[in-house]
RNA sequence: GUCUUCGUAGCUCAGCUGGUAGAGCAAUUGACUCUUAAUCAAUGGGUCGGGGGUUCGAAUCCCCCCGAGGACACCA
């Protein structure tokens, strides 16, 4: 038995005395939903005439009773509206049960409950259902949060996060701008799709448990197959697997793909997060970033009815052009250093100078995107394409077309944030050997994300894929300027969090089996001993005064304990 | 992983330099036939995240642990 707070209680009784009188607190049959709250609040002026047979369902979330008139508010998946419910009218008869009894005693907030009647303005101006029956749906045995909003205030608001978090679907409840999150994120995801589609690239799934990970430098998550006997990976990317598809002859091929990085926690970082990835032939990533743009742009304008997009304190605009950089110009202009003729110790030198930590390991390229990272990237809120980065940090980019030690690749960078990263995709199988070989000699000087060589993708190369443009959009990111969202935990509706301790229950038996008077069982649980196994932990002279104390603080009729019996169940 | 802030009733919070745990809402009982943070009256509800220490006495001070937030590190 786990411990019931008195409102659980409370809440339990009165499912059995529904019961008792015939009426099922969790009804099976269908509830015949007719109309929607905000449905009728938005057209009830319009055409009163047709509200006057409505039957609306959804949760109790306030009611206010004031005798024989009650006024209760109803919420359901697209907003809230009020009910009225008068005595005589529930209750045409004498008995005045259903309306006393079931409806002012045994409803509770958090209730589901389904209603029919007809709408109606109230004196004060509301659009209001006036009930003339109501059906119990569902029984809430748990207290709801109570929230109380008027004008634009609100009390008691429902702010814990992890409580929020962990209880997603309570936080979707009582918090309606959470659900407008989610729905929002949804739209993005739709609008994103449908832009694709429309270009007729083609939506592809590709495994998520790989033999070999890669396309990105992330340690990942193992796991192991039983039959195979072999060691498998969760996907960092998908990257390889959708360019093998460009060599099969797809030419325009996406996937909205969860991934999953065995990296560090934080408001932007999850460990499964969800990424789009697009592979055109035939493109370069100047075309990419006119892609970007455009599809960014839509995204924006389908949430917002706007290409502006309110983000914390900032405005940021995607309409489009969307100002580039190159790296070096970039770097140029917050630093006021030009060091794209620079070697390896005038870097590491410059980048000492400038306060950006490094270390040994570093090479050129690291240095360069260190310098970047600190010095740039969190002053560039409105969207700003940065591109052509150095080569050491982009195996899988190809070779820019005519600056040496570069690649053709761009970040698309938005509130300081990377949003998107896109490559000309590497397609010389000799080079990409190359480049991956490098990756792996990198690793030995002590860097742990650099990749295993994927075999059968160069030998897929060696075929011939065409000159491709890639791109990688992360979804969770994005979403979170669209919704103006602080952290990624505020766009998933699960994020990753410890799991909550649970603690384990002994049986009544298994607490007389070690000597404790059966009478003294349900004593011990309110001191907040639980199993037996927590005896040996216990001091003997504090739990026995603490079981005396609560047998004195509970009135118990019940004979007090010795110092010796309670030494006796520890010792045991 | 490091630093830092926090954890008190179902929810939101107060509780000063240690002295028997408080409020509002929610709950219970009662009054009230158009209220809307409904109102009015009464009542109940707490291992003060967990454990240890200092003390005559700890929600409060100290240490350890658990959980969460934030910053940093990591994450091309």
């Amino acid at each position: 038995m786990m411990e019931l707070s008195e409102q659980e209680q409370i809440r339990r009784q009165t499912v059995k005395e529904l019961t008792a009188m015939g009426i099922d607190p969790f009804p099976a049959a269908s509830y015949p939903v007719s109309d929607k709250t905000c449905d009728i609040l938005e057209n009830f002026e319009k055409d009163p005439s047709q509200y006057q047979n409505v039957n609306i369902a959804g949760r109790i979330v306030n009611r206010r009773i004031m005798g024989a008139a009650s006024f209760v508010e109803i919420q359901d998946d697209c907003g809230r509206i009020q009910v009225y419910f008068k005595r005589d009218d529930i209750c045409p008869t004498e008995d005045k049960t259903w309306y006393n009894t079931v409806f002012k005693k045994h409803l509770d907030l958090g209730d589901i409950i389904g209603i029919s009647g007809y709408v109606f303005k109230t004196q004060m101006g509301e659009i209001t259902v006036h009930a003339q029956n109501f059906t119990i749906l569902t029984k809430s045995l748990r207290p709801l949060p109570i929230v109380r909003e008027k004008d634009d205030k609100t009390w008691d608001a429902f702010t814990d996060p992890e409580q929020r978090y962990r209880m997603r679907y309570l936080d979707l409840i009582v918090n309606p701008h959470v659900k407008e999150a989610f729905i929002k994120r949804t739209k993005l995801v739709n609008t994103m799709r449908d832009y694709l589609n429309e270009k007729g690239y083609l939506e592809v799934e590709t495994p998520i448990l790989q033999p070999l990970y890669g396309g990105a430098a992330a340690r990942p998550f193992k796991t192991h197959h039983n039959t195979l006997d072999m060691t498998l990976y969760l996907r960092i990317a998908n990257e390889l697997y959708l360019k093998r598809l460009v060599v099969g002859g797809f030419e325009g091929v996406y996937e909205f793909s969860k991934d999953f990085r065995n990296e560090g926690m934080s408001r932007f970082h999850n460990p499964e997060f969800t990424q789009m990835e697009l592979y055109v032939a035939y493109k370069d990533y100047f075309w990419m970033m006119d892609t970007v743009e455009e599809m960014v742009e839509r995204i924006a304008m389908a949430l917002h009815g706007s290409t502006q997009v309110q983000v914390g304190e900032n405005i940021i605009d995607f309409k489009r052009p969307w100002k580039r950089y190159t790296m070096f110009e970039a770097i140029e202009h917050f630093t006021g250093i030009d060091i794209s003729e620079m070697e390896e110790p005038e870097l590491r030198e410059t980048a000492q100078k400038l306060g950006v930590p490094i270390d040994d390991s570093m090479g050129k390229g690291k240095l360069i995107d260190e310098i970047f990272g600190e010095k740039c990237e969190a002053h560039l809120i409105q969207p700003t394409f940065i591109y052509d980065y150095p080569v050491e940090m982009s195996p899988l980019a190809k070779k820019h077309r005519s600056r040496e030690g570069l690649v053709e690749r761009f970040e698309a960078v938005c509130n300081g944030k990377e949003i998107c990263n896109a490559y000309s995709e590497l397609n010389d199988p000799i080079d990409q050997r190359k480049r991956l070989e490098e990756q792996l000699e990198l690793g030995k000087r002590g860097d742990e994300e650099s990749m295993v060589l994927d075999e059968d993708f160069l030998r897929a190369l060696e075929y011939g894929m065409p000159p491709t443009a890639g791109l990688g959009i992360g979804i969770d990111r994005l979403a979170m300027i669209m919704t103006n969202s602080h952290s990624i935990q505020d766009v998933l509706f699960f994020p990753q969090m410890r799991p909550e301790k649970k603690v384990v229950n002994d049986s009544d038996e298994t607490f007389i089996e070690h000597g404790v008077p059966a009478q003294w069982v349900e004593v011990l649980r309110k001191r907040g001993v639980h199993n037996v196994a927590e005896f040996k932990d216990l001091n003997p002279n504090k739990l026995f005064n603490d079981l005396n104390g609560l047998r004195k603080k509970m009135k118990l009729d019940i004979a007090a304990l010795k110092l010796e019996e309670v030494q006796a169940w520890i010792e045991k």
